[in-house]
DNA sequence: GCCGTTTTCGGCCCGACTGTTTTCAGTCG
């Protein structure tokens, strides 16, 4: 079963979304969808909480966490029942396509009777919406095109969610004594960005005490598909799962062909096929004698290559390179000595500094940039004021536990590149991270001269989430990608690989190209909870997948060169 | 509904952007 703390964010957010439908106060909204928020960021379970400690968490008041209780408790919130017997579940799901907001949902709900993504679409389609008050051809046109990107994402999960499924199952799967092994395979081992449904592999001498065990698991809902050594799942949450049961001597061969992905599969094939031998799900066989299938690393070198990383298997030059011994040395999540994008409850984060510092030092890091939004970004409130007093109570916690804090701010690029505070009030940084979190359809040449502006300012170090795409509802800003990239490693300015599930911004192909032009790079979690600075893993496998070299990532080097980078000493001297 | 070195009541996330207006409403970050 997915977390608790999932189960009851789910509930509180259906209730903002149901009580902004009908009409309901938006402050009221606003506190059910920060206390949502603060929930699923939430280090303990909440169904191992009672009220003292359900009121603790930030956000939760007395209201709230009666319902928590309820919703713990007895299953359901009494709320939430009544309102989902007052609006059709349809009209909900209205609200995920970007653009539309509750007011205006009601409104084509209630003058249309549109009450799904379908309907709406049909509406389109007849020109309804452009009668109705508030409503022309424009704004028409530009719903449908947003219901057009958003259905571009076609109902595939994000990595995130997928781990975390995967991550269930496979723990599930492991604790049944008839599993020798499991792991999960696919375009999830991959680390694609986004996946469309989870494959398992068993290793078992009896697959059918394995399936016994796959059908019983909580979280299977159902199980449509029901061989000996295959089964093909629906999780309680939606998430299909096919599950591969293979003896225990072929695992290496099996894990190989499951994970694919299909175009390096049949690369291999040939190759094995050119050789006078034959690969299979079975193994690496010549006139039936098996010559390798126990792991992948046999296989490949039977093969006579390099073992190929999961996350490079796309048929993308990964085979040569393996073949001539070129393939690089890929960051690893090991090799990360911090984080260079975070926030704290000074703006939009959810933890303190003390909290985020315990965290960063709990992984094994030696610093971490603490860089809250800046004072542009108006409804996070930050005042020069503010953050120099962050900065003083920064320094007194630096250097705890082995933990260097550098001060930072993430800026926002302004749409003619200019930011927040003056130069010389930024010069006094430790490390600044730039975005772009406004006008993001801006025309490409006026876009791309206002990245490049940021980039060549010499107090910024790293360019935040460089498209600005969210998976699933933003497409990515236009720019000039190759000039951006030019002048970022002219600059000496770092691009950011944002680990946020919903970002994996620069995704790999970006980042490969951008490595290709000389750039350098910071693998940040963009964490606003301590939880998520464990996204971390989603950035570097992100980054591996564009194949980017550990050298030239800059949160892996040591303190001591780190900030020589953030000095920007290698490029030229700052600005007066 | 939450929250408190100004407050236990009355604020709360402010401003930009867009398309529709004829002075503004809705949405977003």
């Amino acid at each position: 079963m997915p977390r608790s703390n999932d189960l009851v964010a789910n509930a509180l957010s259906e209730l903002a979304d149901l009580i902004a439908i009908t009409g309901g106060d938006p402050f009221r909204v606003r506190s059910y969808e920060k206390a949502a928020r603060s929930v699923a960021a939430y280090p303990i379970d909440v169904d191992t909480l009672g009220e003292s400690g359900l009121d603790a968490i930030p956000a939760v008041g007395s209201h709230i966490a009666a319902k928590i209780a309820s919703f713990v408790h007895r299953g359901h919130i009494d709320e939430l029942d009544e309102l989902r017997a007052q609006v059709p579940a349809g009209l909900r799901s209205l609200l995920d396509v970007p653009g539309l907001g509750p007011r205006r949902a009601r409104q084509i709900y209630d003058e249309l009777g549109v009450a799904s993504v379908p309907d709406l679409l049909s509406a389109l389609g007849h020109e309804r919406l452009r009668g109705l008050r508030g409503w022309g051809p424009t704004s028409e046109a530009r719903l449908a095109q947003a219901i057009h990107d958003f259905q571009g994402a076609g109902g595939r999960l994000q990595l995130g969610v997928a781990t975390e499924v995967a991550e269930e199952l496979v723990g599930g799967l492991g604790s049944q004594g008839a599993v020798q092994r499991v792991t999960y395979a696919g375009s999830l081992r991959r680390m694609r960005e986004t996946i469309g449904d989870i494959d398992l592999l068993a290793a078992a001498d009896d697959a059918e005490q394995v399936m016994d065990a796959f059908a019983g698991l909580a979280s299977i809902a159902d199980l449509p598909v029901r061989g000996p050594t295959r089964g093909a799942a629906v999780t309680t949450t939606g998430v299909h799962v096919d599950l591969r049961v293979v003896p225990p001597e072929v695992w290496g061969a099996a894990l190989l062909y499951f994970t694919g992905s299909k175009a390096h599969n049949i690369h291999l094939r040939r190759l094995a096929q050119r050789a006078g031998t034959k690969l299979s799900e079975y193994g690496l066989t010549r006139n039936g004698h098996v010559l390798a299938a126990a792991t992948e690393a046999e296989v490949y070198a039977q093969l006579g290559m390099a073992y190929v990383p999961p996350t490079l298997r796309e048929d993308r030059g990964e085979i040569e390179a393996a073949l001539d011994g070129s393939l690089p040395h890929l960051v690893e999540l090991d090799a990360i000595r911090g984080d260079l994008h975070t926030h704290t409850d000074l703006t939009d984060g959810l933890a303190s500094m003390e909290e985020m510092a315990a965290a960063a030092r709990a992984r094994g890091y030696r610093y971490m940039a603490v860089t809250d939004h800046a004072p542009l970004l108006s409804m996070q409130r930050m005042t020069t004021e503010k953050a120099l007093v962050q900065r003083a109570a920064l320094r007194a916690l630096s250097g705890r536990g082995g933990l260097t804090l550098l001060h930072g701010s993430e800026l926002n690029i302004q749409p003619d590149g200019t930011l927040d505070w003056d130069d010389d009030f930024l010069s006094h940084f430790d490390v600044l991270v730039a975005s772009v979190h406004s006008a993001f359809r801006l025309g490409r040449d006026a876009m791309t001269a206002r990245i490049i502006r940021a980039i060549e300012h010499p107090a910024v170090n790293i360019i935040g989430h460089p498209t600005g795409r969210s998976l699933g509802s933003r497409p990515p800003i236009d720019f000039d990608r190759d000039a951006v990239f030019r002048a970022a490693a002219r600059a000496g300015t770092a691009l950011e690989i944002n680990s946020f599930p919903d970002r994996l911004d620069l995704g790999d192909e970006l980042a490969r190209r951008a490595q290709e032009l000389g750039v350098l790079f910071a693998i940040s979690s963009d964490a606003h909870a301590t939880r998520h600075l464990d996204n971390m893993r989603y950035g570097v496998g992100t980054a591996q997948r564009g194949w980017v070299r550990q050298e030239n990532v800059v949160n892996t080097w040591p303190l001591a060169r780190l900030r020589r980078f953030l000095a920007k000493e290698h490029v030229a001297s700052r600005s007066a």
